[in-house]
DNA sequence: TGTTTTCTTGATTGATGAGTCAATAAACTT
DNA sequence: AAGTTTATTGACTCATCAATCAAGAAAACA
């Protein structure tokens, strides 16, 4: 039955099943044949496409943080004035979608696997710049300098209070936990 | 050469062992045998004492987490006047304890563990409740009932800018760490 | 039509690793 | 001294898994 120009179709699939098994099983002990088999295929098909479970990962990684992009230019085109962008920011980083079970995952995960993939690590390090300068060009008309620090206040912010959220068990509450943020914003803004 | 009495002794060297081995592989990848080479004995012998790797590993999150206990405690006995126990406590947070190489690697991988073990997580939400009470107690002298909403702010500011000072590579700057927190501290306390 | 490329998998390889067990030996107990 | 408990390991079992390979079958090409 094969058809041709499965390439991206297959690696789409694979991607998509990564990340539902690291959020089923929790952890990165996911074997190549539990991720294929969720995705319609061999094993041999996944390496056959991707070479290596590593680079398996790195995709998912990749595609995790597309997703979040996305949500965040989303939110930022539909608002005006920069004390709506930032709000937009904290919000979108707080929507739902980060809350699914294996999004969590593949973000804690992700952060183990910078420990020893510096790919991963480059990768972090994008998504966190890329958060970082959002939030700058967001502050500086309403703060000018000071848009610098706060913004990294508020990253580091942002990062801290999803991560109890994810971690205090139970279902996480991504409203309450923007409005945690963007009340910590309003009383840093208050004082200028 | 078998003598008496050497379980305890046994025991807490494979905790270290283990906290150790995380740290060098960067991830709960470990074998019980790498484990217990570094410890000095054999496989066979980690299991006699723990039963099974998931034992050990509860046994090593255990044991970091009295070793960062024994560290705020420490801080806090010489720390007069409520000011300067919230800042023991964030100093203490940030101390270059905890940017050890292991103690980095075995908390990324515990929040991994919680999302697997129940008991990995009751242990981080014992860590997280009484750092919170910590908190609480120092505050609220200082600003009444606001005391456990910012108590709250700044424990998710801690996990925040730890996990920012870990993850950004190169050697983390824990002294720098903890002044972003406490300018944070500073200007929440101006404003009441 | 014949040849090459793409797609696909079952079977296999080779390695690794958690946990068990039987056996040895030293130390305590009675 | 005989028996029990504690300490210790090498060898083994059983399972898993990443990666490879040979081979088949459909499409594209010449």
């Amino acid at each position: 039955m094969p058809k041709v120009g499965m390439e991206p179709i297959r690696k789409a699939a694979l991607v998509k099943a990564t990340i539902t098994e690291i959020g089923r099983v929790g952890s990165l002990d996911v074997t190549v044949s539990q991720i294929a088999k969720r995705a319609g295929m061999s094993s041999a098909l996944a390496h056959h496409y991707f070479g290596s479970k590593e680079q398996i990962f790195l995709a998912a990684m990749r595609h995790i943080l597309t997703l979040y992009g996305a949500e965040i230019r989303g939110a930022l085109a539909a608002a005006d004035g920069p004390g709506a962008r930032v709000e937009a920011i904290v919000r979108a980083s707080f929507a739902s979608g980060s809350f699914r079970r294996e999004v969590i995952g593949a973000w804690l995960n992700f952060y183990v696997l910078a420990q020893t993939l510096p790919e991963a690590m480059r990768l972090l390090g994008i998504y966190q710049g890329r958060l970082h300068s959002n939030l700058v060009h967001a502050l500086r008309p309403m703060i000018g300098d000071r848009a610098e620090q706060l913004a990294r206040g508020l990253g580091a912010m942002i990062d801290g209070v999803y991560l109890r959220e994810v971690l205090k068990g139970g279902t996480p509450d991504g409203a309450a936990a923007a409005a945690m943020v963007l009340d910590y914003l309003d009383r840093e803004l208050e004082g200028a």
